[in-house]
DNA sequence: GCCATATTCAACCATCCGGTTGAATAAATC
DNA sequence: GATTTATTCAACCGGATGGTTGAATATGGC
């Protein structure tokens, strides 16, 4: 399928609906809300279990819960019962097919050197050094 | 804080919530759809009026309507009104901070080769024509 | 002025979403 | 076995969301 397949998995008036972005639709939907947003920053920097991953916040540890299993359910992170707690572990790979769904609109910007420096340092490559602010 | 601020606006348990990222949380929103998903890629073809926009569609004009305020509410497009006609024009910008707060959980991703090549292809050659099969 | 076109508004509807609460399940501990 | 701890389930609630319809509002053409 092509990069910006125009015609996603949506209404069209030739009645044909492609489920072949609900993975994008799940995953864009997830990282709607700030809560799941900051789950998964925190979830960055090591695994938690529910308890832990609920403490920093003023909800409910049921809300949390819920939280997560739509983050699970988008493929962002995954959950692993061991014993009675369940360990939740970010999987950045779930959030590869969106992120290129979303390149595909940077071609309008007529440098991008932030994300440029950001993909390099994720990359863990030196620069190719035009300046660090070329 | 910055790219990855584990607590953006999100309920924390010590009462602060940060408005920082509402921008954020309509772009996601707007792209967790697939009919805007698919508006947007044929916005990145050319400008096009409300009208035009709805035609593959098959929903009504109203839906379309409210798709489009809500792309224009986050920030990924631009309508103008020309007479009669409004005609809706991609903000490519508007992705650019959704972007790159994604690309913070690209570090773990051992390679990202994919990415790498369609942030060069974005970056400057040649548009990267929708794909064969688009 | 009148009619067609382009777009939105307003009201409504069904469903989803994020939250709550209290009960239920399951595993570790005493 | 009883209790504590970890997590989910189930029911519910208010508000947002995506859709509809029909009327309203402009604007352009005759």
């Amino acid at each position: 399928m092509g990069l910006l397949d125009p015609h996603g998995a949506c209404a069209l008036s030739n009645g044909v609906s492609e489920p072949r972005d609900m993975a994008l639709d799940a995953v864009f939907a997830a990282l709607a809300d700030p809560t799941r947003r900051a789950i998964l920053a925190m979830l960055l920097e090591d695994d938690m279990a529910v308890t832990d991953v609920a403490e920093p916040f003023s909800v409910s540890l049921a809300a949390i819960s819920k939280h997560l299993a739509i983050l699970a359910g988008a493929g962002l992170i995954s959950q692993e019962r061991r014993g009675r707690v369940k360990w939740c572990k970010l999987e950045p790979d779930g959030l590869r097919a969106a992120t290129v769904w979303m390149q595909g609109f940077g071609q309008f910007e007529p440098v991008n050197l932030d994300a440029f420096e950001r993909f390099l340092q994720g990359e863990g490559l030196s620069a190719p050094d035009d300046g660090p602010d070329a």
